[in-house]
RNA sequence: GCGUCGGUGGUAGAGCGGUCAAAUACAAGGGACUGUAAAUCCCUCGCCUUCGGGCUACGAAGGUUCGAAUCCUUCCCGGCGCA
């Protein structure tokens, strides 16, 4: 893997020419370049849900992200690998990322069957005070232990042991060309001492992570080089002019350590010079934040981390949070929103996001967006989708996250552009001025 | 015509003397969703309300009861059976 920075943002705030944490650049893939800032899919489950990879390509997305631990309990990492990798497994033909299970720590640990998620709202500030609320006997389907994390299989019950070590092997198996290292992502309502031991952990499995991550690479490196099928496959269909055929280098996954640190400058900044000590490929920034949080610890983050590695901001994906993320340095973001809230109705436009099943769409025979490129506005109306919903119709979900993905994709391919054409702060005051309204 | 079973909120359908403005489901109206436990979940859903409550309601009209969607009588309407 190679990350070219092509441009630097220029702030337009401070002195003329000086230039602050965003940037524009290239990244190299086995399976294709990525131009960053980009936009990640996700296809947890080596699909993107309710698109076929034709549609998530025709959406110009260019990278593909799937989950290590729902792919290791079905169908098993083993039959994955055995179907020649993610990519081939589920016919994406351009760059795939796997995250590592860290997540699930969280969502199937402190935040299973609670009000809790990956960006919490402070209108209950009880949730922050810094006392952790005794809820150890609360259900959880994960349990962090001395050395990993046991999990309770959501599907079936059965019981599994995620080590760090673990969790590399698996992503390995399924063969993606950017895998994650495994990390405890922390709820908000966690104290700063429990952050803190957190942290220690996470840190200590981005090392145990990165040591298995170069024994297995080794060992893929001295064995035939094209056990893992793919590596010479020609690059991005779409729109790739750039795309020029990847020259030969060496077989390597590449692999992303993650900063945590919670909500606490100290912590994040200890945790971004940690991380960057270690020999990472690049970086993602994990936790779960307070919207409130979220900018001031990128920020953190980012100025200490090294400038020529590419970022990951995980799990967010918010027109606003990606302008923001993108001003501060982020290269690349993946977000379940454009899919889970196309399937649930909820719709993106530039005036702000609308509910398609409400009454006032029924009778609505224009396309979402007038102007938009996507399918589903090409093709269909308001009221057409409207009528999908209401009857339940499988094709509502797929036209929905069709616009979603184009609309959320393309959004980040044109911050990068306002990015080289120099006008990058005016794109978004005009942009946020109408969509947040 | 006789007999019989039934008529409950937008629909289907519980309830069969008080705890019933009436279960449940669907429909309807609204909301939530940020490294996917999610084609999911939450709220509202007779009318009015100063959110305490008030009013009108279970085909219609009478009646019995302290009290009726629930029991009785008559009528209206529907299904079925027999003429």
């Amino acid at each position: 893997m190679q990350f070219k920075i092509e441009k630097k943002l220029k702030n337009s705030k401070g002195g003329a020419g000086k230039t602050c944490l965003g940037r524009v650049g290239v990244l190299e893939t086995p399976h294709g370049v990525i131009h960053t800032p980009a936009f990640v899919a996700v296809g947890t489950k080596a699909t993107v849900k309710s698109l076929n990879p034709e549609q998530v390509r025709e959406a110009g997305t260019q990278v593909v992200l799937g989950n290590t631990y729902h792919l290791y309990l079905q169908p098993g990492d083993e039959i994955v690998r055995g179907a020649g990798g993610i990519g081939k497994f589920m016919n994406w033909k351009g760059p795939t990322m796997t995250d590592s299970g860290g997540f699930q720590v969280f969502s199937l640990g402190v935040a299973y069957g609670k009000d809790i998620s990956k960006l919490l709202k402070i209108t209950d500030p009880s949730l922050l005070i810094p006392e952790r609320f005794d809820d150890s006997d609360a259900p959880r389907l994960a349990k962090i232990g001395q050395d990993g994390v046991s999990f309770k299989s959501h599907l079936d019950g059965s019981i599994h042991y995620i080590t760090p070590e673990k969790s590399i092997q698996i992503q390995h198996n399924l063969g993606a060309d950017i895998i994650f290292a495994f990390d405890e992502c922390t709820s908000p309502t966690e104290d700063l001492k429990y952050q803190e031991e957190a942290l220690e952990r996470t840190h200590r499995w981005a090392e145990r992570s990165l040591r298995e991550h170069q024994k297995l690479s080794a060992g893929e490196n001295s064995s035939s080089l094209g056990s893992l099928s793919g590596l010479a496959s020609p690059a991005l269909p779409l729109g790739s002019s750039a795309c020029e055929t990847p020259q030969k280098r060496e077989f390597s996954t590449a692999l992303f350590g993650i900063v945590q640190g919670g909500r606490d400058e100290n912590l994040r900044k200890q945790s971004a010079k940690f991380i960057s000590s270690l020999d990472f490929d690049g970086f993602g920034i994990g936790g779960s934040f307070a919207k409130e949080d979220m900018s001031t610890a990128v920020k953190w983050v980012n100025e200490i981390l090294p400038e020529e590695k590419p970022r990951h901001l995980l799990g967010i994906g918010e027109p606003e949070d990606l302008f923001m993320g993108i001003e501060n340095g982020v290269d690349l973001f993946d977000c379940v929103l454009p899919t889970r809230l196309g399937r649930n109705g909820t719709i993106y436009t530039k005036n702000g996001k609308i509910h398609i099943l409400n009454t006032q769409y029924r009778d609505d025979f224009a396309p979402i967006e007038k102007d938009c490129e996507c399918y589903s506005c090409k093709n269909y109306t308001r009221a057409y989708i409207a009528h999908l919903f209401h009857g339940k119709e499988m094709l509502a979900g797929t036209l929905a996250s069709t616009h979603n993905l184009y609309f959320i994709v393309n959004l980040v391919k044109k911050i990068r552009q306002s990015i080289l054409d120099d006008n990058f702060f005016e794109f978004k005051e005009e942009f946020l001025k109408r969509y947040l309204k």
